[in-house]
DNA sequence: ACAGAAATCTGAACACTGTTAAGATGGGGC
DNA sequence: GCCCCATCTTAACAGTGTTCAGATTTCTGT
């Protein structure tokens, strides 16, 4: 690791870190994999050693950075008691983080998957969900594939936020915006007219399939 | 137009189509400007005279696109009766786009708006949502910002699709889950309870300032 | 302890990119 | 008919991802 070894130690994080760095500072767009290896302090090339590509060091960033926010979440979710709150605390959890990190928030999708990420965000809001019918805020005939309407909404917030499409004065208003959102959507669910989507088949995901 | 003509004629819009054509075909990143002004049948640096930047170009195609998409679910909701049916159809008209062109939907905001676009996807919702109150569908008490809370659930579902994280067996499945997103959102907003935001500000939009 | 194998990193090269500068070309207004 | 200006070209620069042959280090088995 020392500035005259020939073998890094541990490059392949040594990258991920760095590229996680250039990218908070310039954008999604604006690292290279030259500039990365050069400010590991390597060769462009030792890169495709631990990685196919720049898109698949891309790609493992972005499931280190799932892991990440998944384990963020489910702390936030804790510190709350049982109830609708605990949605709302995930949901604002997911927002705080955009907000603190945009670029890496917008990251690309990263297509093709290459290891299993052991702890997704998606995980945790199912828990939650599961958790509210447990303690009766939730109806159990809403429950399947509940998840698919809670997630698009928390999520499509978030990018908008991001994206710049949507801009507030300050992180209360977020918060205040999250919590509109969060139980308009959990509301609509408990209202739900009985057996109106028992056919419907829930869309697939990463976490689902095997 | 012709061959041999030195002034192209309307290079501006050409080399938007180039644009989008590749990016239909190999992605967001799969384009560069060489190859759009080599399609085109003109220098690299052509381009310069209609656009900053590859970036100013790109965003000169997204907002072009948002006006297409605004003119398509305007046309969608048109077909369709007073009632709810019609947000459910505004949230198909935005799927279906997003399935049938994946790369375009998923493109990157653009950052700074160059020229503010005539008709935007927003611009049809706010409407829409004015039209259900005006029915009777949606108590007035709940209209104000209401359209932030509908736009992130269908954007949302939007780019999860786009991006990979959620996938469908086939458009019907796609269909009957934005039908049940759309109602549970509507839904909740109904059953909102009275005045809780009424002190909550509404964020900002492109379509909204100035 | 020593050989050989495997992993890791380097150096040079290739094709390609966005962008800029200086000059050629041709159409529109007086 | 003339000049001006928008438009386009040619040439070049710096930087990119990626590959390949070879140098260097660590690991493995005996």
């Amino acid at each position: 690791m020392p500035a005259g070894r020939y073998h890094h130690g541990d490059l392949r994080t040594a990258l991920l870190d760095a590229a996680e760095e250039l990218i908070r500072a310039k954008g999604a767009d604006g690292w290279s994999l030259r500039e990365a290896s050069a400010r590991v302090g390597v060769s462009p090339s030792a890169a495709y050693h631990h990685f196919d590509s720049r898109d698949a060091l891309m790609a493992a960033l972005y499931d280190r950075l799932l892991v990440r926010l998944a384990e963020r979440l489910a702390a936030a979710v804790a510190r709350v008691p049982d109830g609708p709150a605990r949605l709302v605390a995930y949901g604002r959890g997911y927002l705080r983080w955009a907000l603190e990190e945009p670029a890496l928030a917008a990251l690309p999708a990263g297509g093709k998957r290459t290891t299993v990420v052991s702890r997704h965000p998606h995980d945790v809001l199912v828990a939650e969900l599961d958790r509210l019918v447990a303690g009766g805020h939730l109806p159990a005939r809403a429950r399947p594939g509940a998840e698919f309407v809670v997630w698009p909404a928390v999520h499509g917030l978030a990018r908008l936020v991001t994206d710049g499409h949507m801009r507030f004065d300050n992180d209360a208003e977020v918060d205040l915006h999250t919590e509109r959102l969060t139980l308009a959507v959990l509301n609509g669910l408990i209202h739900e007219p009985p057996g109106t989507w028992a056919a419907a088949r829930s869309p697939h995901t990463e976490r689902l399939e095997r």
